[in-house]
DNA sequence: CCAAAAGTGTTTGTACTACACCCATGT
DNA sequence: ACATGGGTGTAGTACAAACACTTTTGG
């Protein structure tokens, strides 16, 4: 006679997957916020969000998610953190797994984010959040830094064609503080993972700036070989 | 008029709360696995786990758990993944949310973790594990490496009083590689966090060596002057 | 010719690595 | 006296940090 297992008497809960969505405008670190269209709390600003269905796992969930908010497919995802207060959302019991995504800003379906309520902010000045979502934004920020430092995900926001100086904002902006210009030049060129083009960007002076791209290929080699990107 | 949320047509899930319990017995890192009583995959071995319940956050399901099985209670958690793959669990559909915990192997009940079957295994003679869990042990010693190499946490698995040949030994095999004794003692001096006793432990050799205690406070005096504990 | 941004190297200090011998004690 | 494990320091190397001037070009 075997026993079985019998999970029938066991609380069941909704699961909800929460995504704080990096972007970056050239200048500065920004999130994407929603404006939630249902009580309680409506109007006020939240992370975009949606719940874990049955033929699903949390990974789907969150693409679906971006898909659905930003129109872009195969989004970089990192899961992070799950928050589980007993209280957090008074409407009813849900236990929200965070991820962070880092989306290429030009990328996105400008028409489907309006639909949504949805704006770009900095950091700095994002508005006050719904439930728990403030901590959940700050935890993000600093797993974001984490990875950043460990790994070349940085790219994952710019174009795929992009300048020092963006590089150079985007890591400044990412970790908060100055990084001198001319050290992060030498460690970028020591670690010999981008491709100087012969393009230039005249946008922003009348030198003109070279673009770059990552060589991803070059990185995976060197990676397999021991190598370690850091910043 | 309002327009209220409705969660009602959503799906909802078990989620359960899996535990790698890591140890130190002076030699090795060691994880303690259960011989699972139900079916399916009755009398394999697994993680010690269980169900959140509605009057809970995860920590306290975790803490719960670790309580249940070892007699420890406010147990050293880091939840560190949640794990989703929709056919992970055969019998329904589950969520696991994974924590580890640290604890000195001198404290735990053993007449309680006999009564689970429970047994300490070394990581590399450790047996194969039901469901996903051999996975999240592997992600647990990368989180564990991680955290120990910028947290002092690796104590948690020492008694309170405890040798530099314990310490070091410990840290050897959470990195599972060898560390020349000389610099970790001057790395280990140089932070200037442990206490050492005037006691000996006289068991290992006939010189005995001293015992030395870690400094919290002081520790933590110096974190918050900008200090960083780094291995 | 000048304003504005891009591009570039060197020096100094700090941290990590590699490495070998003496000490204390019980038997 | 010797076997066993405990304890200790230094020199070389590599990485990180601080720092300022020249180049290009459109107006």
């Amino acid at each position: 006679m075997k026993k079985l297992a019998n999970y029938s008497e066991e609380d069941k809960v909704l699961l909800a997957v929460d995504c704080v969505i990096f972007g970056f405008d050239r200048e500065e670190l920004k999130i994407l916020l929603i404006k939630r269209e249902l009580e309680p709390e409506r109007g006020k600003w939240s992370l975009m969000g949606g719940f874990l269905r049955n033929n699903e796992n949390l990974d789907e969930a969150a693409n679906r998610i971006l898909l659905h908010l930003t129109g872009i497919k195969d989004i970089y995802l990192e899961q992070f953190h799950s928050y589980s207060k007993v209280d957090r959302d008074p409407a009813e019991r849900t236990i929200s797994v965070a991820y962070y995504s880092l989306i290429n800003m030009e990328d996105h379906n400008h028409e489907l984010t309006e639909n949504f309520g949805a704006k770009w902010f900095t950091i700095s000045s994002a508005p006050p959040l719904i439930f728990d979502h403030n901590l959940i934004v700050k935890n993000a920020i600093s797993s974001l830094r984490d990875k950043t430092s460990k790994e070349p995900i940085g790219f994952e926001l710019l174009p795929p064609k992009f300048t020092r100086k963006q590089l150079h904002n985007l890591y400044e902006s990412i970790f908060n503080e100055e990084l001198d210009i001319r050290n992060f030049v030498n460690k970028i060129n020591s670690m010999d993972i981008l491709i100087k083009l012969d393009e230039k960007d005249m946008s922003s002076s009348r030198k003109g700036s070279y673009l770059y791209k990552f060589d991803q290929e070059k990185y995976l080699e060197k990676k397999a070989q021991g190598f370690d990107f850091k910043i």
